[in-house]
Formats: structure tokens, sequence, C-alpha cells
DNA sequence: AAACATTCCTGCACGC
DNA sequence: TGCGTGCAGGAATGTT
């Protein structure tokens, strides 16, 4: 599900649920054994404590309060949303006052969820191998080509690392390259400072557009506020397999880089 | 019923 | 040979 542009709608969703000043009046965890720490005393002093802003940084949703962060990473088929606990796979409930709760749903468990103070957080070595935001000004044909030099591993590869990049997974990257006219499979280490430049421009528009539809939905995303996002019916490529090029009319194929499908054009995508 | 949107870790291969 | 680095692959898990 989640990529950078559901984790932003989802960020912005939370926003709009949760009113600044808000104090968190307990959480309960209905399942133990999600990723991250959580020790016990954490939890309890984070009750009472105000919401100071919830924010997006790569994939992870920060909730910085007083004296202490909330890390929340949705993984693979995370979600929150507002109201009580009420269906399969809900595993944490944030309660906020009796009628503002907010819940997070995980199916497959591999969302994060943890309590940080602030020197920990501020500390935590995660944050420092991030690439930049994609959507900043940091992120530059000039950067990207540098960080390239070298490389033996897939351009599609390269772009989903978040030490490059962060918020490209694998729709996404699919999608940008696809726009960019550039092959996943280049060492990204050939690219040219030209296909740079194609590639910025692609991933940022992309993940801009995306997070204007509210996201991809695939499967089951949908937003904290229950919308689904419509930006999968604006794939070129991801999930395309035997389908016509928008473009070119051409076969879009598939084949497995490292693990992921990559769906490309062969016709419209020849560096 | 094979595939899967994420991240982290392991182990292999290569080069100095 | 030994070490460091880079890269690929697998695991975590439930759903469709």
């Amino acid at each position: 599900m989640p990529e950078l542009p559901e984790v932003e709608v989802v960020c912005r969703g939370l926003n709009e649920i949760i009113p600044d000043k808000s104090t968190i009046q307990n959480i309960h965890f209905y399942r133990k054994n999600l990723r991250g720490l959580l020790p016990e005393q954490l939890v309890k002093d984070v009750i009472g404590q105000k919401m100071i802003s919830i924010y997006r940084r790569a994939k992870y949703i920060f909730f910085e309060l007083e004296d202490y962060f909330i890390v929340s990473h949705l993984g693979m088929s995370g979600s929150w949303r507002q109201g009580r606990r009420d269906r399969l796979h809900d595993h944490i409930e944030m309660v906020f006052s009796e009628n503002l709760v907010i819940t997070y749903n995980d199916p497959r468990r591999f969302g994060i969820f943890e309590i940080l103070g602030r020197k920990e957080f501020k500390n935590d070595q995660r944050w420092k191998l991030l690439g930049p935001e994609p959507l900043s000004e940091d992120f530059t044909a000039d950067y990207l080509w540098r960080h390239s030099r070298k490389k033996t591993t897939a351009v599609k590869t390269f772009i989903m690392d978040q030490r490059v990049v962060v918020g490209v997974g694998n729709i996404y990257a699919a999608e940008a390259l696809f726009h960019a006219h550039v092959s996943p499979f280049v060492q990204a280490g050939k690219l040219k400072i030209s296909d740079c430049e194609a590639l910025v421009q692609a991933i940022r528009k992309v993940l801009a557009k995306a997070i204007n539809k509210g996201g991809s939905s695939i499967h089951s995303f949908v937003s904290s506020n229950g919308r689904s996002g419509t930006f999968q019916n604006q794939h070129f490529v991801y999930g395309r397999a035997g389908e016509k090029c928008k473009i070119c009319q051409k076969m879009i194929k598939v084949k497995v880089v490292s693990g992921r499908s990559s769906f490309w054009c062969v016709n419209c995508q020849k560096r």
C-alpha cells in the first residue's frame, strides 16, 4: 500500500482529524508483537502529553509530543483511521478524548509503532541514513548523478534505495522510470546527466500527482478519512503487464529485479 | 495459489 | 589471505 504519496495522504488526514494541542488520554494495544520497541514505562509516560505536530519524513509518520515522539511506519499494509477498534487487524487505539480515537490497522504487521524520548528520537540513526525528500530542493539531477557513479545496481533498485532518495517504492519507481523514458535495468552508474534530469522531474511529477489524487489504492488502501485514492487509474506501467502501452500501444512487460516485479514498456523506455 | 505495496539482515563475490 | 564494500536474496505475514 504505502509509498510516499499514500503516507502523505494518511498524514494529512490525521492532521484533519486531530486538532492542535489534543492530549493523549490513552493508548491501547491489542497485539504485542508489532515491530518497534515499546517499553511499558514509555507507554505510561506518553499519557497526558500534548500533540505538537504530526508530520511525514520519508515513509514515516512522526507524532511530535511535548517530550516524546511516536513513530509510525505503515509497512506493507498499515493504515490509520478515525474511530474505535472494530475490525480484524485493528492493533492500536490512540485515545485523545472519548469521542476522538484513531485506530491502527495492519494485516501483515510489517508496520512499526514506537515511542521515543526526544533525545533518543533525535539521535536515532535511522533518520540519518535517509536521503533527500524527492519534493524538496535538495533532490536535484546533479545530486542523483553524483550518487549513481560507479553503482552497478539497476536504476530501479537504485531509486528505491531510501539512502538515495526517500519515498519511492515499487509502484512509483516503475511509473517514474516510464515517464523519464529510462529502462529499469540500466546500471545506475551508466546514467547520463540528462537521464538524471528526466528522472528527477519524473519522480517529482509522479509523486505530486499521486498525492493530489489521494494515492494509489491497490487492494485496499484508504486514507484516514476513509477515501480511496484514484491514482492507480493513472498508472502507465505498474500492474499492467500484458496490456497495451498508453503511449505506443506495445505490450507492457514485467520482469523481476532484486526480487520485485518491474513493469516497463520496451519501446518507450530505451534509455 | 502465487504474488505482494516495506525494511532489515545475511551471506556471497569481488577487489585491493 | 583478509578485510571492506556492494549487491542480491530472503524473511517477517495475511490477503486476494
